[in-house]
DNA sequence: CTAAGGTAACGATTA
DNA sequence: GTTACCTTAG
């Protein structure tokens, strides 16, 4: 243990040794906070704390896993696996399956996802009979959510004179009835959704002294990473279960806290010190990550920020080159740029490919970005955007394991039960809701009991629905003896699933059905890995909680070396040798969105902040002249954030024109822009019809009448091979292979390759990688 | 009453 | 590009 306690600097090993009593650390970015809190746990663990009572709330599960791998090699691995460490829903929902029951749920609750909630929203908007153009889901669903979190309860938000006026006031006088309908209807359904995760714990704790006693005394030691983005809710969890012991221990940086949007509440950081009086306070304030240029840049910028915490972040490592800026005139160019400037650097100093980043504000950016790439042929992986476990095909799956677990699951059973068609349509599902609702049943209790309701549902279809219910019910007993896997395999195939997708043929059906057989794979893991840790807990519904909890990043592919690219808030945490941050345009980011206030602004420049510093090396700054928003190209203007940086960590990679420049695009008289001016670019989704070019839809229709009249449009270059039927051709993972066939244009041209493995494959042009054989 | 196919509308903060 | 709504045929 000494000797590791040795590796740490001064400013680090004092919050590790601390003892007793409450502590907070404020620590830099990139100032070894993960290491202090792992060795704090360890050194906690070597002096006698039982692990047990040590809880340790992250921000990533795996950050969790990273830390506890750590603990492991430093305190040992059995013991290492009695830490309660994760992150705060992924604790809570397990602290809820134990003792939720108190509050009425099933030890088998369902955990909502975001979509989840907002279908339910959305039907229930709709049974109400609301405008959904006024009442809109998302926004709806938004707000709930965001009452949620500041524990505002449906009795709270009707005595909330001023919430209930500004939701009339916004022309939604009914959102208190939605908010209500919305936490009955889940509560039916034994489901909760993230944020009752929290919301439902802090109900327990403060409803049952006893079981808030009980952990009181289990958590003795509490430790909370990222504490600058713990929302009201969270907050409360914590401070409750630390009112006994006063063991807590916070680290985080007021100047990273980036999640206001979902709750996240600054002062929870800035007034530790109000909460607790004898809590100590250390700083870590030595980078080890980046160059003196980045860190230095980095602090000029933060200093625009008013409300913070004080402290000087410094740095022992080199200057290192300035920070480069670099201008384009579209956002095609731009991407264009990061791909050259990641080939050159990879080529100059051999870099892997993992070690380049690029975030940017939006995920509808990263487009441009992969268009570029992937001419180039630089592998790239995207975080974020629709992760795994959201694809259509794969919800279908697990809404059936859902429905298995919990029938009562409303959303699970109303994705599945006419998937794959077996003739039950909306109007019998309407008919089912309305029935469940009135006696207060849920839709697979009536379900169930068709013959002792009288409901105007013909003989035919009683009969599909009492084949539907039987085959669940087969399920439920197979999930007795089998495990997981066997089940979820059995599923996919009974319900008629893959052979669905088989049969379709279309590239995208057999991608639809290689997801699901991935799935299964990652089933099969999980069996495996939990029959080797012989943790009870191997069953199906452990697997879909932690489905339901995995975030994209949580996900360990095997394949690692790529481009990284992702949105600044996915990056929080992590450091790459090279970023680019592009989009660095006001509107965008900042966002146009976030400027209406003051805070609104600063948090916007703490993400600025945390994005430079997750460069280690280099960092790029990009920014285009025009741009395609919402399918229009658009001018826009440098983001203020560029001349905040002090002149002397910069180098301007483009002349800099210190005037509004005039964009080179003219305008018309009435401020449209003349396309033939433009360079050609590829047609982006959307893009609205200029003049009398017939629209995408047309087009689409055109192509499927006559392929070879259709226009064509877009010609990207990959996609214009001279491919032609009987063409030999090598693909980098299916090996030699023959064209078949080809059909489509542009950007839809596919061909069909018989491969020399024996497998006929329909490939889209534009992604697969063919090289002719002559 | 259901399935399937077409069409228009919308979209894009950030998890 | 997706989704939700509408039409039509079975």
């Amino acid at each position: 243990m000494e000797q590791f306690i040795n590796e740490l600097n001064e400013a680090q090993r004092a919050p590790v040794l601390h003892k007793e009593g409450p502590l907070m650390v404020i620590a830099g970015a990139g100032s070894g906070k993960t290491r202090v809190l792992t060795y704090r746990i360890a050194y906690l663990m070597d002096q006698g704390v039982d692990p047990f009572n040590i809880l340790a709330l992250t921000f990533t599960n795996k950050a969790a896993r990273e830390m506890k791998h750590r603990i492991a090699e430093i305190a040992g691995k059995s013991e290492t696996k009695n830490l309660w460490m994760g992150t705060f829903h992924s604790i809570f929902a397990r602290l809820l399956r134990y003792d939720g029951d108190k509050l009425g749920f099933p030890s088998n609750f369902t955990i909502y996802d975001t979509q989840d909630s907002q279908r339910l929203i959305a039907s229930i908007i709709k049974e109400m009979g609301l405008d959904k153009d006024i009442y809109k889901y998302k926004q709806i669903q938004n707000r709930i959510s965001s009452y949620k979190n500041s524990l505002i309860t449906v009795k709270a938000y009707f005595q909330n004179q001023d919430l209930v006026e500004a939701d009339a006031m916004a022309k939604r006088p009914r959102t208190g009835e939605i908010y209500k309908e919305y936490v009955d209807r889940c509560f039916k359904a034994g489901a909760m959704d993230f944020d009752d995760l929290l919301l439902r714990t802090n109900e327990l704790l403060t409803r049952f002294p006893e079981v808030l006693m009980k952990y009181q005394e289990r958590f003795r030691y509490i430790l909370v990473d990222e504490y600058q983005d713990t929302n009201h809710s969270q907050y409360l969890i914590v401070k409750a279960l630390a009112d006994r012991y006063h063991n807590i221990c916070v680290v985080g940086d007021d100047a990273q806290s980036i999640y206001s949007f979902r709750g996240a509440n600054i002062s929870n950081i800035l007034n530790f010190q109000k909460d607790y009086d004898d809590a100590a306070m250390y700083r870590l304030e030595q980078n080890y990550r980046s160059t003196k240029n980045i860190v230095n840049a980095a602090n000029t910028i933060i200093a625009n920020n008013k409300n913070q915490l004080e402290k000087v972040v410094w740095t022992a490592n080199d200057d290192g080159p300035k920070i480069k800026i670099h201008r384009s005139v579209t956002d095609a160019e731009e991407g264009r740029f990061v791909a050259s400037t990641v080939f050159e650097e990879k080529m100059r100093s051999q870099r892997p490919d993992s070690d380049f980043a690029v975030l940017y504000r939006t995920n509808s950016q990263s487009r441009a970005i992969e268009d570029a790439l992937r001419k180039k042929d630089i592998p790239y992986r995207i975080y974020g955007g629709l992760s795994f476990y959201q694809r259509k095909e794969i919800k279908d799956v697990l809404s059936y394991l859902r429905l298995i677990i919990n029938p009562k699951d409303e959303e699970a059973l109303k994705r599945v039960i006419n998937f794959p068609a077996r003739g039950i349509g909306q109007t019998t599902v309407d008919r089912l809701t309305v029935a469940a609702n009135h006696y207060g049943r849920s839709i697979f209790e009536v379900m169930q009991n068709l013959d002792k309701i009288d409901l105007k549902i013909n003989s035919g279809t009683k009969r599909k629905l009492e084949d539907f219910v039987n085959m669940i019910k087969s399920f439920q007993i197979m999930n007795q003896t089998s495990d997981a896997f066997t089940l979820a395999e059995h599923v996919a195939r009974k319900t008629g699933m893959l052979l669905e997708f088989k049969k379709d043929g279309t590239p995208e059906g057999i991608a639809r059905m290689e997801n699901i057989e991935e799935l299964l794979n990652g089933i099969k893991d999980f069996v495996e890995g939990q029959k080797e840790l012989a943790d009870e807990q191997g069953d199906l519904s452990t697997f879909l909680e932690d489905v339901a909890l995995a975030t994209d990043l949580d996900k360990d592919t095997g394949d690692d070396d790529r481009v990284a690219l992702m949105t600044i808030h996915l990056a929080k945490g992590l450091e790459f040798p090279f970023v680019f941050i592009v989009g660095m345009e006001e509107d965008l980011f900042p966002s146009a969105m976030s400027m209406n206030t003051r805070s609104e602004l600063e948090e916007e420049r703490r993400l600025f902040y945390v994005a430079l510093t997750r460069a280690e090396e280099q960092a790029y700054l990009t920014y285009t002249q025009n741009r395609y928003r919402w399918g229009k190209l658009i001018d826009s203007e440098p983001s203020r954030f560029l001349e905040e940086i002090d002149e002397q960590y910069v180098e301007q990679l483009t002349p800099v024109d210190t005037y509004k420049y005039k964009s080179f695009i003219d305008k018309n008289i009435f401020g449209e822009v003349d396309k033939s001016r433009l360079r050609q670019e590829k047609p982006r989704n959307g893009a609205p019809p200029s003049g009398n070019q017939p629209t995408q839809n047309q087009l689409r229709k055109l192509r499927k009448l006559k392929p070879e009249l259709s226009t064509p449009v877009g010609n990207a270059a990959a996609a214009d091979t001279n491919l032609e039927v009987g063409t030999r051709v090598n693909h980098s993972r299916f090996g030699r292979g023959e064209v078949l066939l080809i059909e489509g244009v542009g950007n839809d041209k596919k061909a069909e390759i018989r491969f020399e493995k024996g497998d006929i494959k329909k490939l889209l042009l534009r992604f697969a990688k063919l090289e002719i054989l002559e």
